[in-house]
DNA sequence: TGATTTATTTTAGCGTCCAAAAAAATGTTG
DNA sequence: CAACATTTTTTTGGACGCTAAAATAAATCA
């Protein structure tokens, strides 16, 4: 069903297109916003403005690459996000540890700070809690204040329910059911998303490359587990109940391996670490605890033995491959994406896994749908969970909070004007 | 990326939303139609009069019931879209048939007109133009010039491409990327759009009951084939390539039996019709002819011998209900819908595969999931199909056509002025 | 018949956009 | 170096759409 549509409609999304412009191309002069957004150089003047005196934007006066070129009339003033109008903050969750990443409305972000925290025993109710003061510590620590921030942005790796907030299940948790978004914005009175990291990795492609990845995209997560982020008709997609995919947790064989989660068969139970690691110790025996997690070391010691011979290993990787050709051909059969992409820590032994992964994918797909698909393995950096992250919090203020152009209410919130 | 906006698009927003809401509720007085959209008294005479004055709207006059209740002040007149405002037709294609029905621009129809024709061994450049020909001697016979029709929507089992307009593959077709859309168009001069069964029976469910059906709900479609039509965020998805999900050929066993698509242990291979006979007749055997179509009365004796005890139909079905299962709970770890819908003709034998799909769920779905999910199984009507493909068409033309006011053009095109 | 009630239309005003004109700020040129 | 050219930005004037409020229309009630 459409919605009612009215002048303020027109100026809000006039503005959040003018704020994502700069975002996504950083500081340009008037004449090109107006090129870039397609609005009239009237309405260019009239919004950027309004943005100015709100504070949201500020001018960094003449472009001096573009003065060099010995151009005639009047230079361009360039417009730029102002730095100063807000923070934000990014969250990472994973086992044993959170990183926090502070960056200012620009997308300029301090070095992430990352903190040991024991996640797996921790008490439910303490988790929140110790995250706010955590917060609130290294906030101070770096000259940050905290009514300055506008929103905060949470990854972890699991489920993560974005409309309750909270993580029903994670490999970083004993527990269940971790109450996250409430606690850290009762305590910090700061609005709270959760989201998980495979998600926000296909945000932060999104971010890299529109066109490429902005349509359809299926993003797959190898780790400690297998995720899955979906990227469709151009937005990540959340499911109804605000749980990510569970590609980790999609059925491969009725009766396979025991899974962390309990049940048997799952894809993850033989394309995670673990699954992995099991294969290549003790087959598919039941007296390896699937709940320890598989330290780096140990995967790379793995794939160092596979890459030299080692049958055992070498079958191991394969085994996995197979299985994840598989997920990613039924994957394919239901949602048809444009592209599939494997990122990851996993991805690191692909090359052990391709041959294996492709044979599947040619026993498990129809022809016609296999063609068009392309793959793509990125190479990993653990930024990209963070750099998701803070696109998808500061889109959210592009596009929500600054868009609705609220006279100056924001930056009262935020604590202070800024001239 | 947003969209820039403007008072245009604010007009013909606001258009489009009262050519809905009148399409969902019937005829509606002014004052009426104003709470429905949320517009004020003004805007709706200002729309309603331009409307009015376009042909797509008629004031038919008091409602005998509101003013029967001895109502006092000035009496409601209701607005009504106007039937004579156009036409348009739904094309169903099936297994050596074709379905017409015609329908005017109130979504009044026609007694739907099926022909039989040789689909399957029809060479592929034929198709077109014999459907053409079909339309034009119908649509006379039923006295609707071929100008008053603004739209033509398709609707086929198999798998349809909505960007070229193709049919890559059918059980109706033995041939392979049958041209529909572009002959149809180039012969009668008329705008069509072609897609699934599953996805026009996703249409007609939202049509039905948007709060029930339009967030994200997984029809699936048991017949001669499986198929999904997928509701995400409210809108049916059509995937990357324009096709939809193809849900019967997601692999279920990777070795298991021959499936039509040339390729083994698809899910219909398991459950369709002829998956289910095959079990049935000679287990996994490959002497059956896959191609085969099987008739309906085929069907209802195995049924009626599972009901009556008969071992190995009970088994056929119950293998057929497994793998279904097991679908079902792959699709929900990808996808995770508020709802799944039961629709088809295969419908009819659930209570032969209830138990085994639910067994199925059971061991294949972490119970976080399956908690969330509600399923339903709809009686099935081969109306459906066409609603579906009617309510599709209609809604292309009160969003993406008629909304924008193109000053008569519209009506001119579709060959008279209506007063 | 006049008061009351309800639906619809008209009026006046506001916000947004845009085209065109004006102004600003620089480079070019004779 | 003053007049002209060029490019960017702002201002102006008008159009369109929406809304609140006033006016009008059309009925019932008493």
């Amino acid at each position: 069903m459409l919605k009612k549509a009215n002048s303020d409609l027109v100026r809000r999304q006039n503005r959040g297109l003018f704020l994502e412009t700069l975002r996504q191309h950083g500081p340009l002069a008037r004449i090109t916003l107006g090129h870039r957004t397609g609005l009239s150089p009237a309405s260019i003047t009239s919004i950027s403005a309004q943005l100015i005196d709100e504070g949201l934007v500020y001018s960094i006066g003449e472009d001096d690459a573009v003065s060099a070129e010995t151009k005639r009339g009047r230079p361009q003033t360039r417009l730029a996000l102002n730095p100063k109008a807000t923070n934000v903050l990014a969250v990472s969750i994973s086992v044993d540890s959170i990183e926090l990443a502070f960056a200012d409305f620009s997308g300029a972000t301090h070095a992430p700070v990352k903190l040991r925290m024991d996640t797996y025993e921790i008490p439910k109710e303490e988790f929140g809690p110790r995250v706010a003061n955590e917060i609130k510590a290294n906030a101070r620590k770096l000259g940050i204040e905290l009514s300055s921030i506008t929103r905060i942005g949470i990854a972890v790796q699991g489920v993560a329910d974005t409309i309750t907030g909270e993580i029903p299940w994670s490999p970083a948790f004993r527990a269940r059911d971790i109450p996250v978004v409430k606690p850290l914005e009762r305590i910090l009175g700061i609005p709270c998303s959760i989201g998980n990291n495979a998600n926000m990795i296909a945000e932060a492609l999104i971010a890299a490359d529109r066109k490429k990845y902005g349509g359809n995209t299926a993003v797959v997560f190898l780790g400690h587990g297998v995720g899955l982020g979906l990227i469709l008709n151009g937005a990540v997609y959340d499911g109804a109940n605000g749980r990510a995919a569970e590609f980790g947790h999609m059925n491969h064989l009725p009766d396979g391996p025991l899974c962390r989660c309990g049940r048997h068969g799952c894809l993850e139970a033989f394309s995670a670490d673990y699954g992995i690691m099991r294969m290549a110790t003790n087959g598919q025996g039941n007296d390896f605890d699937v709940h320890a997690a598989v330290r780096d070391e140990e995967m790379r010691e793995l794939e160092l033995a596979a890459e030299s011979g080692d049958t055992v290993a070498i079958d191991a990787f394969n085994r996995a491959g197979e299985v994840l050709g598989f997920g990613i051909a039924r994957l394919i059969a239901l949602i048809n994406p444009q592209r599939v992409v494997l990122a990851g820590p996993g991805t690191r032994a692909y090359d052990l896994m391709k041959d294996s992964i492709w044979e599947a994918l040619r026993r498990g797909l129809v022809h016609d749908l296999r063609k068009y698909v392309e793959f793509e393995v990125v190479p990993y950096g653990k930024d990209m969970i963070t750099t998701g992250t803070l696109v998808e919090t500061l889109r959210h203020l592009d596009r929500d909070v600054f868009a609705t152009g609220q006279k100056g209410t924001v930056l009262e919130f935020s604590g202070r004007k800024i001239a």
